[in-house]
DNA sequence: GACTTTCATGCAACCGGTTGCATGTCAAGT
DNA sequence: ACTTGACATGCAACCGGTTGCATGAAAGTC
């Protein structure tokens, strides 16, 4: 059995250094409003009874508990991840701890989870909302918040540009002498779904190539395994995977079907998730994620500070990374 | 422009329904000590104006506010999002909420996201803490914590026993009739890696197997990558890494020195975090990260319901998942 | 009908800080 | 020597809830 040792608390700390608990409170704050002598003196004495301020009490009085809450819809997916990691890290630098939210792709659960933190964050991170965008609009009227994937006007947000990324995977396979190719769709209330098929049609119809839409639902391994079977019946020679997970699920899926990958069949996965530590190389649209993740968080503590907020948009550009997965058309 | 809505407190709840605050209060918290006519006026007038209680006040007063922390040495590792996930599922249950800490595989880093976190949580969970034994003791004295992988008596702890899967594969490499073969370790302070090293050791001296250490410092990508040129020049015809990415990693190093797996050299990952995505499939030990996410947390839980701590350690045994790097030896 | 018990509600202190304002001190200004 | 101002510190209210105890009314007991 193992005793916690019980918070001090300011009040303790001001009668060791015989001043009042205000003078405590400053010393911490606002050095500068007190004579030095007397914060090395409150100093001294918080040391030694082992003060540390209490965030919650701080919190209360000052309405701001250094918090921000980051909601995701499936952190099983790699992209979210490097997002995550750089958002903590940016948080980390200005003291700002990061509440973790999985909405497991369900608006519910976000909406609940929004509701959950609202009361203890500053502010919030929406990354890859599946919400509608009346409930968004709602939720920022409560408390600042920045979008990530997610085009509200009004509202900051930080695009991942995957149409660049995209555009160029279709111009890549045009010049391969591929003439008939399928886009594997994602998550329908996605918006990096709308962006990149949208994409893909233009780039398509620009190289008048033919383009047939089959949906995968989830972004998933399994929607991408599932998915092979209507994509060999287009008849088409190559694909573009709504995301890496779905083009490795549809290159399982092929090797099942012995088409061979890229032989036979050339095939492009988004968000470069996984071309990096797999082997052979998945071709696929860059992705930023970390960097959208890390200017989504500075955005929003810019936000905190002003409070004011602009109606910024910032968009980061992708590119095709080629490796293993594309090759000439065989005609 | 957007305005907020600002907070409505108990006091103006109290006033509409023409009851003290505590009567509010008692409303939400324990209604069965008010008449229920009372209770429903006060929800009609705090339905009427909006009222959300506020966490931060009840927290201080409380003492609980229900948050847990959940700190891990690198979200972007896929070992850890599925065990991410699970432990947000799991607190969510409960209405709890997960702040979530990176350490960069950073001991300094990891105390200062402990210390952070200290004062608004209710309890933690260190996941493959890269920490010292004294560290992790002295945060345990302060507040109520839960380890994964990590074995420290008087802790409470989930372990994820790979030594099962492990043994299992060096058999499977036996069986094959590998003689040599290889370990490519992992971190130096990580506990898995220790228990992997001697699992490996102890089982392969039991089927007379030769076996090399190689050391690749980090788990990931890269260091396996740079690993290959000793794992060539110990002569080994097999390979067991410390886990799938490192795995990965070894794959291209070995696929660019021409060495073809499984043809002329088999490869063994650990974690099972991406056989299930890639292709082709790589026999690894299974994970069940998930598991131990979920398990963690619902200990850590009951621990503050009970407000005892009992010296419990759980074992999640593992097992081999044979798929496409590994077939039988050359000789 | 007086006396105890039960129950619903209010009062006020408390959780642990922050902060506007008042007070007291000491040095500079004239 | 007297005023003025700058500066350091204390007082007390406040943030928004929770909770032990007191109170008073209704119900039960003999």
């Amino acid at each position: 059995m193992i005793k916690r040792t019980k918070g001090v608390t300011i009040s303790q700390v001001a009668d060791a250094a015989g001043v009042a608990r205000s003078s405590v409170s400053r010393a911490f704050t606002r050095p500068d409003m007190l004579s030095p002598e007397t914060v090395e003196r409150i100093m001294k004495a918080a040391e030694a009874l082992g003060y540390v301020p209490n965030h919650t009490a701080r919190a209360l009085s000052t309405g701001r508990h250094g918090n921000i809450g980051l909601i995701v819809p499936d952190i099983a997916n790699p992209f979210f991840p490097p997002l995550i990691q750089a958002a903590q890290l940016e948080a980390d630098r200005s003291d700002f701890c990061i509440f973790l939210g999985n909405t497991e792709e369900n608006p519910k659960q976000e909406d609940k989870l929004v509701g959950r933190f609202a009361g203890q964050v500053e502010g919030l991170v929406l990354a890859s909302s599946r919400l509608t965008d009346e409930r968004i609009r709602a939720h920022a009227a409560q408390l600042p918040l920045v979008l990530i994937n997610r085009d509200i006007e009004g509202i900051p947000r930080v695009l991942i540009d995957s149409g660049s990324g995209v555009r160029q995977a279709v111009e890549h396979l045009a010049k391969l002498g591929h003439r008939r190719i399928v886009y594997v769709s994602g998550p329908s209330n996605s918006w990096s779904n709308k962006q990149r098929r949208t994409a893909i049609r233009t780039a398509a119809s620009k190289f008048n190539m033919e383009i047939e839409i089959v949906p995968a639902v989830l972004a998933s391994y399994n929607s991408g395994r599932n998915a092979v079977g209507a994509i060999l019946a287009s008849g088409a020679t190559a694909a573009i995977a709504f995301d890496d997970l779905t083009a490795q699920g549809v290159l399982a899926g092929l090797s099942e079907q012995n088409v061979s990958v890229p032989v036979s069949f050339s095939l492009i996965g988004c968000d470069d998730v996984l071309g990096a530590v797999t082997y052979p190389g998945l071709t696929s649209v860059s992705n930023r994620s970390n960097e959208a993740g890390k200017l989504a968080v500075s955005l929003l503590l810019e936000m905190l500070d002003n409070r004011s907020i602009r109606d910024v948009r910032y968009v980061l550009e992708t590119h095709l990374v080629i490796r293993g997965t594309t090759t000439s058309a065989l005609g």
